[in-house]
DNA sequence: AAAATATTACTAAATGTTTCGTTAATTAAA
DNA sequence: TTTAATTAACGAAACATTTAGTAATATTTT
């Protein structure tokens, strides 16, 4: 519950947030478990999981059924995957929008019109 | 030399590739050591992560003066951008280009007028 | 050739991450 | 109320990463 801000999660951490934002709302343990693919990590690694990620601020919980811990993000997927992508800007590309820019279109080879495409979809 | 792909590299093994991209051709480990920031890492320190590296595939090196090593990347920056790329894509957009892109420009907060300015500087 | 120097290889300590068993505490059942 | 079940906290083992000292080896100097 110390809600230190610019914190990166390891991999495993990931994992685990990427579970909580697609149940998307307070959950127990247990349904986190459930949502892993095989071979599923034991029921106290994912529970400690949920104890690092808090004391790290990117979740926090509430009391459920008996001593029961309802776990729910602190972040949301867009604000952590805006964190990943301006690491990956300042990175890779010097802070760079265009250059960042430049870089995925020619990484993604899309034509002009592709691209015209793409923006309609998005902008409208 | 085991030239295994799929490889990532750790924090400590990106920066000394970094650096050894900006240097831009084969040197020793003292040129690495130098263009460190301060504090600077011991120079056994840099020798151990050049034969990391060397092992799993992401630099070589060739006998230089003495029994000297030089040491060169075998992966590009642009090839490792690419692969990074390619992981945030489908980590963080379920592998789609248009909500990659859309999630950019939107982070970005760019204007259609802007957008298009940059296109063109981009593609020309 | 012997001594001094330079450089990589080896080893290991320190730290960080992942994983889960055990324990302690709380709640539910008998 | 005693027992059983559930759950989070704790502790620790296994593994990965980071860092650098020491040893081994090759090269250069005297």
């Amino acid at each position: 519950m110390t809600t230190q801000k610019n914190q990166t999660l390891t991999k495993a951490e990931l994992q685990a947030m990427e579970i909580l934002w697609s149940i998307g709302k307070a959950c127990d343990v247990h349904e986190v478990v459930e949502r892993y693919a095989d071979p599923r990590p034991a029921y106290t690694t994912v529970s400690t999981f949920m104890k690092i990620l808090s004391t790290k601020g990117f979740v926090d919980f509430k009391k459920g059924q008996g001593k029961q811990h309802l776990y729910f993000p602190l972040i949301s997927k867009d604000e952590y995957t805006s964190r990943v992508m301006r690491d990956v800007k300042n990175n890779f590309f010097g802070g760079s929008v265009s250059s960042f820019l430049s870089f995925f279109l020619k990484e993604e080879n899309l034509s002009q019109k592709e691209l015209e495409e793409l923006l309609l979809k998005v902008k409208g």
